[in-house]
DNA sequence: ATCTAACTTTAGACATAGTCTAATAAGTAT
DNA sequence: ATACTTATTAGACTATGTCTAAAGTTAGAT
């Protein structure tokens, strides 16, 4: 889905630089699906080597973001979370444990919204679902 | 809709006093409802009475949420936004100014995400729409 | 291959957002 | 009035995020 040769193609289009610590902070949410925060993706580089910078971290997410290989995760929590998942989808946030899980995309039509939207000119719809997640029940 | 009576009839059934500070954060997010945050609040508030806290906003927040009266509203932005209106209402963030606004409520029949939560328990489903508000158009 | 300019990382200072503590103030019960 | 509970306050403290300037790295030109 995002191989290597597509990684090359992306950073050249958006006229980044394919650096190892972007590639890791990349990874890292590839491999750990769990919407992660700057800090919880820097305690992870950082305990792997030690001369990654918090900084470092925060400037991976900001162009990964930016060029879209990334997207931030709304939500209420104080620290920004972060999602390599690019398949339209949703986030279902648990009651009791606060962990956010993906939810497979459906569609929330046009009719439902087109007359509360009035002039505003809609680009996406997402969904935030709430309750117990199935670890917790 | 929540004049004095309701008041203090929630400021009594959840056991909490119902003190000029609280009801004063909880009157300037009913009359100027932008979402406004933590920050915001505290900077109208102290200008008007200097001896007002920022702890003091916080604890109510924190209070008028946990109880039900205010609530924090999804979205991306470090500073967490509150929200006094309590009807069933979605939100829209302008792509451009970052403004949240008020869309009103619509129903995401649970025939849309019954399959995808799988065995999660839903207890509610917002709708975080996107795009370009009528001033920024 | 070397040079050069643009890009990136890094440490740490700085800024903003939020929590906690201990003292004071205000309300409630006896 | 007194004792008790709850709330507010200032400021210390923690957490999250941004910025700066120096050093490191890479791409492109010569
Ligand atoms: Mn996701
Ligand atoms: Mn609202
Ligand atoms: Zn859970
Ligand atoms: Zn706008």
């Amino acid at each position: 889905m995002r191989g290597a040769i597509q990684l090359d193609e992306h950073f050249d289009r958006v006229g980044l630089r394919k650096t190892p610590q972007r590639l890791d902070v990349l990874e890292h949410l590839v491999r750990r699906p769990i919407h992660a925060t700057a800090d919880e993706i820097f305690a992870a580089l950082n305990r792997r080597d030690p001369r990654v910078s918090r900084a470092t971290v925060y400037n991976c997410l900001r162009d990964l973001a930016r060029t879209g290989l990334v997207r931030e995760v709304p939500g209420e929590g104080k620290a920004a979370r972060y999602d390599a998942n690019l398949h339209r989808h949703h986030h279902f946030i648990c009651d009791v444990c606060g962990n956010v899980e993906d939810i497979e995309w459906f569609d929330v039509p046009a009719s439902s919204w087109q007359t509360a939207a009035g002039k505003r000119r809609i680009r996406e719809s997402e969904v935030v679902l709430r309750g117990v997640c199935s670890r917790c029940a």
